[in-house]
DNA sequence: AGTGCAACCCGAACGC
DNA sequence: TGCGTTCGGGTTGCAC
């Protein structure tokens, strides 16, 4: 999951943890625990109350009463899933937490990629797992100013770019590719080639992508549920990743390794050169 | 600084 | 149908 899919488990989440308080946890796959060690993990979790639940980038934080927070990062096919009674664990199960009024939260990951901590929250901002990434692309620090500064001293492919979690924070492979081509950008242009219109464009691009896929409750190509185990609907909006055909100019769309990433995107609309003719 | 690659894991898709 | 290979919604670390 990238940001909206990260957001839309937030939301779905919230309305159902508010105010509960953890009553216990138990872990299977230890190695999905990155800190503390279990032990300390599962007794940390004991009898903490929900305070609310944030995002920043494609963490998902769960802030307890402890004065800590649980922090989950799904990486390719984590789920967090709510369920309103005790229930088996599926496949892939590698950590419930039980809540008050008998209600669990499952941590399931069939690739067994994704990790939690629980950490202080104040410290969050500096040491924790969160202390790298850049700017949140849906609030007011990511401006046009800020992309125009950064790219502007990157020589990199801008694409590889997008993707850097310690520049901009949520953009993953799907939504990189959508906001390349809405901004009519060819993925493999180098970041301080692009010119004032087309950093305006890809900004703008990338505030569109991702609020049409909050908006969407999130892309599930396969894997992706959302806090209620229901599946997103941006899959049936995407531009170029995965399609076959262009949905502007109806060419077929092109397939190419860019930065160790399959990438998506449409020769006709996203050249090398131009771009849009600015 | 930029790029490529292996590693962490597993299931699904693909090729024959 | 069956089997081996490749690939991937992500991130890190390391070598060149």
């Amino acid at each position: 999951p990238e940001l909206p899919e990260v957001e839309t488990i937030r939301r779905t989440l919230a309305v159902k943890l508010a105010g509960r308080t953890l009553t216990g946890a138990t872990v299977f796959y230890s190695g999905a625990i990155a800190h503390p060690a279990p032990e300390q993990f599962v007794a940390g979790l004991r009898d903490a109350r929900v305070q609310g639940l944030r995002r920043r980038g494609k963490y998902l934080l769960i802030d307890l009463s402890s004065a800590r927070t649980l922090v989950v990062h799904f990486r390719m096919t984590g789920r967090l899933v709510f369920h309103p009674r005790p229930a088996s664990p599926a496949p892939h199960t590698h950590l419930v937490i039980d809540l008050d009024g008998g209600g669990q939260l499952h941590f399931v990951d069939s690739r067994k990629f994704g990790r939690l901590w629980l950490w202080p929250t104040a410290a969050l901002g500096g040491d924790g797992p969160l202390a790298r990434l850049g700017r949140e692309p849906l609030e007011d620090g990511f401006t046009r100013e800020f992309l125009r500064v950064e790219l502007g001293r990157r020589r990199g492919k801008i694409k590889p770019l997008l993707l850097d979690q310690t520049l901009i924070a949520g953009l993953g492979n799907i939504y990189a590719d959508e906001a390349l081509h809405l901004a009519g950008l060819h993925p493999e242009k180098p970041a301080c080639d692009l010119s004032p219109a087309e950093i305006g464009r890809l900004h703008r691009a990338i505030g569109r992508v991702l609020q049409d896929g909050i908006e969407h409750n999130g892309t599930t190509l396969r894997d992706y549920r959302d806090g209620t185990d229901t599946a997103g609907r941006h899959q049936e909006y995407l531009r170029v990743h995965r399609r076959p055909a262009c949905p502007v100019c109806g060419a077929a769309i092109r397939r190419k390794r860019v930065g160790g990433r399959g990438t998506h995107y449409c020769p006709c609309c996203q050249k090398e050169e131009s771009g849009h003719g600015d």
